[in-house]
DNA sequence: TCTTATCTCGACACCGATGTATAAGTTAAT
DNA sequence: ATTAACTTATACATCGGTGTCGAGATAAGA
């Protein structure tokens, strides 16, 4: 098992760029082949099986991947003071990274049956809800809908902001204040 | 080509349990096979092939019926008068089959390569687009985001409304008040 | 009842994707 | 420079899906 030498540098070049190609290739297409993956990586696609023993463990090393790349962005974001505030950051800051996870995921969703994958994918969203919790708590927020149905409104708005921007009907320059705007209305409206 | 003899009931039975299954099938899995969808209509596959030449025709059938009957569903429906009013008749009438056509939009779209289909989801979507501007021109909708960017987040909580329906995290009973409360406040915000 | 349309059954060719294997070439570690 | 690690090229087995065909069974129209 453990050879003598060390990994060499170009497989993990190699090993790199197939990551970040499949990264790419799935989340714009849930369906993508290995073969589409490998040419996108500048490989063949036999090299892929050696390091990555099947289809399934490689779109769960991309999924671990953007998991954690995500939450190192998102970490250092501060949640903390006025909710509604903290709400505007963090829609601004997160809102592109969320939809390639969530395009991502869509790819995982045929090729695994992880529930692991799920719980880290459940943990980001976790905080989100206890942010908007927080809000409803000191008032800022509306309180006549659930946190639970605002966070998945959170979650929609930020995906259809992407897809807008991807299809060309949002402009990239409006598209901040937009998704911003747009989620922080909803979740102060009045309660009518 | 014109046989003597008219078309036999069974096979317009078939035909119609085909249709059926296959909108059953595909809008819970775009993947569904012919054998899929030939089982839940209870028939062969084969016999498939004797009413649609290929599955793209059979999924451009499905989504057109579809889309007829969403048609005539929300035909009947009254959007004059106060606009506000007009958007939540139209969100709880229509926010059920909305995501039936969504989800099936996604079948067709790894199916079809036909604009003229995507002309045919166009049309509702600009009648709700219609609705808004009425409401941003007569005061009563907020006119800091486009009626277009509107439209979409309008389709995209109906759509998010459906998924959560589907994974019992929203009450069936709460569902209508929900999305309808969503959809009108978000549409109705004050211009911050 | 007779006739014809339609359905079923089973088989087949074809395609694209996954995953494996092997030999020969290339690159980096030591 | 030598050696082991890695990549390539190529071929192959397998699987599931699509679309086709022909023969026999069955149901409906006249």
């Amino acid at each position: 098992m453990t050879s003598s030498r060390s990994t060499r540098r170009d497989a993990l070049r190699n090993r790199d760029a197939i990551l970040d190609a499949a990264a790419r290739c799935l989340s714009d297409d849930p369906g993508a082949s290995m073969s589409d993956i490998a040419k996108a990586a500048g490989v063949v696609r036999v090299t892929i099986y050696g390091h990555f023993a099947s289809r399934e463990e490689l779109v769960e090393a991309v999924l671990i991947r953007t998991i954690d790349r995500s939450e190192a962005e998102l970490a250092e974001l501060d949640l903390e003071g006025d909710p509604v505030a903290a709400l505007d950051r963090l829609v601004r800051r997160s809102w592109r990274i969320v939809d390639t996870f969530h395009r991502l995921l869509g790819a995982a969703e045929e090729a695994l049956s992880n529930e692991r994958i799920m719980a880290h994918h459940a943990e980001p969203m976790a905080r989100v809800q206890a942010l908007i919790e927080r809000g409803q708590r000191e008032g800022s927020m509306r309180r006549d809908l659930s946190a639970e149905w605002l966070t998945t409104c959170f979650s929609a708005l930020l995906h259809s902001a992407a897809a807008e921007l991807r299809a060309g009907r949002l402009a990239e320059a409006d598209a901040d204040r937009v998704v911003a705007t747009t989620v922080v209305s909803l979740l102060t409206a009045p309660a009518g």
